[in-house]
DNA sequence: AATCTGTGCAACCGCGATTTT
DNA sequence: AAAAATCGCGGTTGCACAGAT
């Protein structure tokens, strides 16, 4: 903590709109100031941030009062570093958000958005460059792209993003993937997360895909949307279009997840027991509701994609009630590969 | 031991949105 | 309805500290 004389030294500027009728202090706050608005907060709540300065006895500015509070003083701030699921939430909602912090934030209970976004630029952003992945579109940095297809594997996709402006969807190949050698790698091998066991009751899950990088990526059919019901309904899946999300969660920890984790696309956590048939009624206003949620988060991201050939029968049905199935996933990579070398 | 350099993070800034007057 | 005040957000800055030289 820094001495009040070299907080004083930083005072002397004044350039906030709101407080340029009154004398404030700048710079990291003392012991001292903190409890001063701990104890008026606590005894008063905020109210009107602009008044908290002078009933408190704060020369701030109420901004920054307001800051101080959010950021370091609530009592329901949670302390310590990041953890890795929180991590994999914030790598999973920011594909999809993008940096919108505010709203990351809110998928992880104590955490700020000035948290979050400080953890995003000095930690996760790093890594992601090292894979070789932009942060801000998560796609393959252009030179990475251009040796995986061309160099590695001459004419088919080897590590193959679906390409939009913002890009938060990701077609993978795992099989291509795996055949990639280390050595090949531009970027160095990161070992990352603990992958956790499944649950003895579920079913067996496919390999993990490209377990050499260090943020993996699954891709997962939500069989609770519309597009989904109507496919099966049909008994047609061919040049359906049916919802696709990629994740960096395994497919064994969908039965576990809490509701606050769960895409930040809106998809609705379901517990294993209460996935089938017993509860269809109740599904079908689960499925209206999701439905409407994924017209508004369609808006922020593209996320439906012409899945023609997935294979729902030789998919596995996950806890969460989504379908993993990876050689389909390899084929929509291809299909969409060619379908963009066609044009 | 002194200096330099890189990193993490708290705090600030400016702006747009919302609310109040 | 318009202006002013306030709030909330994302980007940026700069300080403190640790490790390297």
């Amino acid at each position: 903590m820094v001495s009040c004389d070299i907080q004083e030294g930083l005072g002397n500027k004044m350039s906030h709109q709101c407080c340029r009728k009154q004398k404030v202090k700048r710079g990291l706050w003392s012991p001292e100031e903190d409890e001063k608005l701990i104890r008026y907060i606590t005894i008063h709540g905020h109210g009107s941030w602009s008044s908290v300065p002078n009933l408190a006895g704060l020369e701030r500015c109420g901004k920054s009062c307001r800051l101080r509070w959010i950021n370091y003083l609530r009592p329901d701030l949670k302390r310590g570093s990041i953890t890795e699921k929180e991590e994999r939430i914030i790598v999973d909602i920011h594909r999809i958000l993008g940096n919108r912090w505010a709203q990351i934030a809110k998928h992880l209970p104590g955490r700020t958005d000035n948290e979050v976004k400080n953890f995003w630029n000095s930690c996760i952003k790093k890594k992601l460059i090292a894979q070789g992945l932009d942060p801000n579109t998560h796609n393959l940095l252009s030179d990475y792209s251009y040796k995986l297809n061309h160099e590695n594997y001459a004419c088919k996709p080897s590590y193959h993003s679906h390409q939009q402006p913002t890009s938060t969807f990701t077609v993978v190949n795992s099989q291509m993937i795996s055949g990639i050698s280390s050595t090949d790698m531009k970027a160095p091998l990161i070992p990352f997360p603990m992958i956790p066991l499944a649950p003895d009751n579920n079913p067996p899950y496919p390999p993990l895909s490209h377990e050499f990088s260090s943020i993996l990526t699954y891709e997962y059919q939500n069989p609770k949307t519309q597009a989904f019901q109507e496919s099966t309904a049909s008994q047609s899946l061919v040049g359906s279009s049916v919802p696709i999300l990629s994740s960096t969660s395994h497919p064994s920890e969908f039965g576990m997840l809490d509701e606050s984790c769960m895409w930040a696309g809106g998809y609705e956590p379901i517990q294993y027991s209460m996935i089938p048939e017993k509860r269809q009624a109740e599904q079908q206003v689960e499925i209206e509701k999701i439905t409407s949620e994924l017209a508004i988060v369609g808006q922020n991201m593209d996320a439906s994609f012409e899945t023609s050939n997935f294979d729902f029968a030789e998919s596995t049905l996950l806890p969460c009630g989504m379908y993993y199935n990876q050689s389909s996933i390899d084929q929509l990579a291809w299909d969409s590969w060619a379908l963009q070398e066609k044009k």
